[in-house]
DNA sequence: ACAAATCAGACC
DNA sequence: GTCTGATTTGTA
């Protein structure tokens, strides 16, 4: 009897065996339909075997077998068994979470639709006069289809919004049918003439470029090392033309969806005749599902998205590219906790193609794993622009400052300089509301919230407090809920406090602040790059979502109000990170012809950060940070493992971590520390606790938490644990 | 004596 | 993870 090995989206680390019944032809990479315990799930077929260790009775047929969309590829379910071994996590719920969301369901999806629609032999004998005058909308219909031939769905809901309610009629007449003809295909006369022309490469971008397209038919990983400005992207783009031109598809990672929108024209603006899907979280099901079918069947060329993407089948895949490859994005922080970049090697390796890694900052452990020779560096030390020259970096010492509401006298001065001509400025403070907590001066009450080990920020315009980690939020007290006193008063900065003093300061500017709380209108973040561009804002206050990949060409002043708190922090990667955003916004200054200046607010001007963030020196720093590393036998120089456990009380936590210490197996080559409470020990209400493990082999500590992950199961019910291999935050 | 809470084990 | 049946614990 045929066997079918399931996988299932259930957290346990098995397949479950089903007979083929009478659902005709089965394969590897199929899903199913089967009834798991007293419910219907969807699995996907990962194995078949000619006999089960089970019972025979206890064997259920699947219901159906699906057909309404390709099967998974044998080489998409060998990347996905890696990484669900490598994260010690279940196969099952790894192919299930990579599936888009319509195919993980019970029902099979509808038929793909059409790309588009065109009329009938009957549809074009129609005259749009012969229509019912009141019937505007379809005989506005009627005449773009005779005019363009086919349309696409999104082109005829762009007509007006009943236009596709006139479609279906037109359809059940038939006046219109479906047509796959590629509605966005180019007009020939706009190829031929309209492409502007190709930007000329600097030596080194055309070395980059010539040395990953000499080795193009196999694994190798790249790591891009290009300060800001210096055209990564071009480097990327001329690689990705010639794999277009030999039938290939790029996959490009980005670290948000923030960033694609930009990319996503520039790309749509140099292959006008490629097919190009963008997948990440915020895109609707259905479209989701379309654009990673477009992957699957091989008919798109490049795959621009966010990590999530790193799962879409690619039939010709002959290039990976993950931009901003530093970033912590790239990192899942829930259920599957993978690397996105690291996977993206990995799938590198089994498909035998380049992996480009491309960053300013690169991740300590992918600078040395150039260093090494494991990747090979690609540097561009120049900015692309020949007369766009590296910003100043300047520290002011704020340690006995006169600060008015946060701000140095040279900073107020450097603005008003840029305002006196006519230049933009950023001031960057990673914090937003207006100060992060409010303080009674009578009894020294903090606003602090319940759920979480954190303060409660002071949103003064909303007149709430909001925790930014669980989302809880009250309204402003008037008096102090300890003492009564109405003595209580904002402590500290946040972007919009910094708006309120720039405000006062600059009444004749135009100051736009950009965080998380004014970009949460859909489209706004957009609306307000457009603004910035057009020139019509001087001074911008921004978080981090201001620091990356912006280009505008007058802004000369870049502000970091207060950067401190990661200097001396207890998380060992606090620096890296610091480092790197600070030389991320520093790089949006002097972009174009006019020279940028950085205004860094310290009391540490001294630190060996700022003195290499001076310099420029991204090398010296990295170096340096290596040295601390090594000697400390932290990352890259060790390999960790934390397991991560979170309950009602934090006893119980670490009760259980101590058991779990207690089960471990002994090895020579690994070492367990103690359990500790997390550095948000309260999160939402629950208590956290976790456990590092480290070892110097990464084969070592592989082999010891897949042991270790066995015994783990069922200690404690009251505890919600979770294996987070390679983390990041502590 | 009964119900609620907790636990262990299966799920194919 | 969800579900089930068994066992323990709580309460009148």
């Amino acid at each position: 009897m045929k066997i079918l090995r399931v996988a299932l989206d259930v957290p346990l680390d098995t397949l479950f065996d089903y007979s083929a019944g009478n659902a005709g032809e089965v394969g590897i990479g199929d899903r199913v339909l089967v009834s798991f315990g007293r419910r219907k799930m969807v699995g996907v077929v990962a194995g078949i075997a000619d006999h089960s260790t089970l019972a025979p009775e206890r064997i259920k047929p699947v219901i159906q077998v699906f057909r309404d969309a390709p099967p998974l590829s044998d080489e998409i379910l060998q990347l996905l068994q890696f990484c669900a071994d490598y994260y010690h996590h279940p196969l099952g719920e790894v192919i299930l979470n990579a599936l888009p969301v319509p195919l993980r369901q019970t029902k099979p999806v509808a038929p793909a639709k059409a790309a588009g629609y065109r009329l009938t032999e009957a549809g074009l004998a129609i005259e749009a006069d012969s229509l019912p005058s009141r019937a505007i909308v379809k005989r506005k219909l009627l005449n773009s289809l005779k005019q363009a031939g086919t349309l696409a769905r999104s082109d005829i809901a762009e007509l007006s919004p009943s236009a596709p309610q006139a479609l279906k009629e037109f359809l059940a007449l038939g006046w219109a049918e479906e047509s796959d003809e590629i509605p966005d295909a180019p007009q020939p006369a706009q190829t031929a003439a309209g492409s502007p022309p190709l930007p000329t490469l600097t030596p080194d971008q055309e070395q980059a470029v010539n040395a990953v397209l000499a080795k193009l038919e196999q694994f190798q990983v790249w790591l891009l090392h290009g300060i800001t400005g210096s055209g990564k992207t071009e480097v990327y783009l001329r690689i990705i033309a010639q794999v277009l031109q030999r039938g290939g598809q790029a996959l490009v990672l980005v670290p948000e969806i923030n960033l694609t929108p930009q990319l996503e024209s520039r790309f749509r603006a140099r292959f006008p005749n490629t097919v190009m899907v963008s997948l990440h979280s915020r895109l609707a099901a259905g479209e989701r599902l379309r654009n990673w079918s477009l992957a699957q069947s091989g008919r798109a060329g490049i795959v621009l998205g966010t990590r999530l993407s790193l799962f879409t089948p690619l039939p010709k895949l002959m290039l990976i590219v993950a931009d901003e490859e530093h970033d912590s994005s790239f990192k899942q922080q829930d259920g599957l906790r993978y690397s996105a970049r690291d996977m993206a090697i990995a799938r590198g390796k089994q498909a035998g193609v380049p992996v480009v890694l491309g960053s300013a900052t690169p991740a300590l452990e992918s600078w040395h794993n150039a260093s090494t020779g494991r990747y090979q560096m690609l540097e561009l030390p120049a900015r692309a622009v020949a007369e766009a020259a590296l910003p100043t970096i300047r520290c002011h010492d704020i340690t006995r400052a006169n600060l008015v509401d946060g701000l140095s006298e040279p900073l107020i001065a450097a603005l008003r300089v840029r305002l006196e001509r006519g230049e933009q400025s950023l001031v960057f403070i990673n914090r937003r509301g207006f100060a992060p907590v409010m303080r009674c001066g009578q009894c020294g009450w903090i606003s602090t919230c319940h759920r979480c080990s954190s303060r409660l920020v002071v949103h003064l315009r909303e007149k709430r407090l909001r925790c930014h980690h669980c989302g809880h939020e009250s309204r402003m007290p008037h008096t102090c809920p300890d003492c009564g006193n109405a003595d209580l008063a904002p402590i500290g900065l946040g972007t919009q406090r910094i708006e309120e003093t720039l405000t006062g300061l600059f009444p004749a500017a135009r100051i736009l602040r950009v965080d998380r709380d004014s970009a949460k209108r859909k489209h706004a973040l957009p609306e307000m790059l457009d603004r910035i561009h057009a020139e019509e804002v001087d001074i911008i206050i921004g978080t981090q979502l201001m620091a990356k990949g912006h280009d505008f060409k007058k802004l000369t002043l870049v502000g970091v109000v207060n950067a401190d708190g990661a200097l001396y922090s207890a998380d060992f990667r606090a620096s890296e990170r610091l480092f790197a955003q600070l030389m991320q916004v520093a790089g949006r200054a002097g972009r174009d012809a006019l020279p940028g200046e950085v205004l860094i607010q310290t009391q540490f001007p001294t630190h060996p950060l700022f003195q290499s963030l001076m310099r420029h020196d991204y090398n010296g720093f990295a170096a340096s940070l290596l040295t601390e590393r090594k000697q400390a036998e932290f990352p890259p120089f060790c390999h960790q493992v934390l397991l991560r456990a979170e309950a009602a009380q934090m006893e119980t936590a670490l009760a259980f971590l101590r058991k779990a210490k207690a089960v471990a197996p002994t090895r020579f080559d690994v070492t367990l520390f103690d359990p500790v409470p997390a550095q948000m020990a309260r999160l939402a209400g629950n208590e956290r606790a976790h456990l590092l493990v480290q070892a110097a082999s990464r084969g070592a500590l592989q082999a010891f938490v897949a042991d270790w992950n066995k015994a783990l199961t069922g200690l404690d019910s009251r505890v919600r644990w979770a294996l987070d291999v390679d983390p990041q935050e502590f």
